[in-house]
DNA sequence: CATTAACCGAGACGGTACGTCGAGTCTTGGC
DNA sequence: GCCAAGACTCGACGTACCGTCTCGGTTAATG
């Protein structure tokens, strides 16, 4: 186990971890501790294991790891799935920067991307519903990771508005919400055998055209 | 107890009783704890109790039945859920067939009421996180519910096609997500604020005209 | 089920039916189920099914009997392991008469017979405890059951003191315990090999004669 | 609950507990636990509740613990009940050692004393059926307590024939039971008006003397 | 001979207890 | 103070049985 955790170095948010400059007094914490929890969990989502089956006990115990330093990190189990989640975060995929079709395309191949990926497709659906059945958490969430893909979005489209590639008029939430949506559907709500390769392409020409004729 | 099964008359699927010719022998079921129990589930979820606290136990207490009798009808929370969701199904709503853009409109406005009705607000988002964590119940509810829906704007889309209101290589279903998805996300993730009046409206006109300046 | 009903012909007491005037109308009582139930605990016990799982469900599921028809005629578990009880009663050994010591033989050996049984030792120690924890039942099983085997010896130990054959200043009570009382202690909690054939015999001369040296 | 615990300080025969250098880590058990359990379930039956409504989901309620806990530590509700009676067992009587007669006196005034003591009376009746109903319950038990009692007799008995003062053919076995059967079935079964004070005296006088006339 | 009332099997019903498991806390010894 | 282990309270799980109740259907005595 402990040969995994080095291997994948999962970068762990370390939400509970004191950032401050609060003198810390005797043994520091181990960082492999919460790297362990996380890897644990995610090698148990990857394995199938049902949600249901996921107790603080198990991963507790699987991680080789006392019940209570689990929760001397971690509030409880909606606050692990959130750091869970959040090591899964890629980073902001590059953008072109020239036609605002392509960028907006590359956005979209991130999620479906991720939406394919092995632990990401097993985990979100999972680990979401758990998040989304606690309000905080969701919108902490929400505030961290949806936020700053939506903004991303946005950002583009504010660009194509400016430079004439788009309208002018445009309702960028709305519109945001008009291309990022189908595919978080698909990726959240159906199997992967609807995320093919040309959907990205398709969904931004979709809305950028209208489906009224021309 | 009696009569606020009376006055609330919630139609119960019926999942478990056999319609069939099926010899029924015995005490006949009392139609009134089916009712009872969806009920009380609506109204604790109505009533903000967590998720969490959602217990079997919990329910049967409440609804004034033994725990066995709610066992004997569904086979575990999921199951029970599922009918849970299905009383919340409203009548598909009649369609103008004049305008495709009208049509679409109305379907959009029948999701967004269901996101802002007291009951179906509070219970989506809890009890859609219950069922998606258990993929035969999802696809159980996927195919009885959100399949209907679906082929309800596909068919519209279609007719669009076939009239020349819309472009005659449309991809259906494709451009049917485009048009839902925007709703469904913002009835699931976010605060009622954002389903304003003339959100429907918006999405659908947005989908036809798309963002390109013509 | 039905022939072993005929077959082995159990004489319930029939506790619960009406002796009196009451004028019963409508459908008889069918003595076969009354029999049946009987039959059916005395066979479970002997295959050896432990008291614990003894449930009246499962008597009456494998008596082929409703469940109302059997509380219909007994008030409880209780009630009924006092008629199964009764229904292994024998009838009272006949006694010669001649000799006290003979008699007393005769008496001990009866419950020597009954402990080795199949089907009283199996069913003794098991509805013996059932019933002692019902005080109510355990009153009236030793009204009707014990206190007439006991009235049996005292009235030999009597008949004894009359005669000369015993002392005449004997305590009768005190000297049937000391008789009876191994002979019990033994059928109730050992195993049957404590039970040899010379037992009684052996009981019988050591109370007559004492173990001082004479 | 804590004062009550050391105020009675109750002997918990600790049976599930490791005696040998079995390296235990973790939390220790809380012995107040096993020591509460105990003494709530005396204080049920003295206060009258019948066996059957002593359920182990009561006896862990009254007695402030968790049911968990108390599996932890019993099998079951008859493994439990085998402790409760090691709870009360007296430490064997001292024998002057100079009269038979005298030390079997003792010896029985001992079970009678039991059979009379609010405790016992109470507890014998009901848990001895408790546990009758299991053998293997019931053969530890046999072999740690009654077998105990049983040796006493024996010696006395053996002693008295080797001194002459019993008959040198003693069987040992048949007349340690022709002295206490009478005293354990009253005990067990009677009421405690039968165990007047001189009948320990009696019994063991009538055994020696026996009933024919001398 | 039709009525009628109690019988019967089946099984649903509200309860209660079963024995297990997980959540989150606490308490050891050891680092 | 951190850590693994594991005991602790609490409460839900899903099952089984209790004793009662309602069904459809039978069966004998009554009218």
């Amino acid at each position: 186990m402990t040969e995994s955790i080095a291997a994948t170095a999962v970068s762990v948010p370390a939400s509970a971890d004191a950032p401050g400059a609060v003198e810390r007094r005797g043994r520091p914490r181990n960082a492999a501790v919460g790297t362990a929890v996380i890897e644990t969990v995610l090698r148990l989502l990857e394995e199938g294991v049902p949600l249901g089956e996921l107790s603080m006990e198990r991963i507790a115990r699987e991680a080789g790891v006392g019940k209570a330093t689990v929760y001397r990190r971690w509030a409880g189990k909606e606050a692990l799935m959130l750091d869970v989640m959040r090591s899964l975060e890629h980073d902001a995929p590059e953008l072109a920067g020239e036609s605002v079709r392509d960028d907006l395309v590359t956005l979209l191949e991130t999620l479906r991307r991720r939406g394919l990926a092995k632990r990401s497709s097993a985990v979100l659906r999972t680990v979401l519903a758990q998040i989304k059945a606690h309000p905080e958490l969701w919108r902490e969430y929400h505030e961290k990771v949806v936020r700053v893909r939506r903004e991303a979005v946005h950002a583009v489209l504010r660009r194509g508005a400016a430079t004439g590639e788009l309208r002018a008029d445009l309702d960028v939430e709305l519109m945001g919400d008009l291309i990022v949506s189908p595919m978080l559907s698909r990726a959240m709500f159906h199997d992967r055998a609807e995320l093919p390769e040309d959907l990205p392409g398709r969904i931004v020409d979709a809305a950028l055209e209208g489906i009224r004729p021309r």
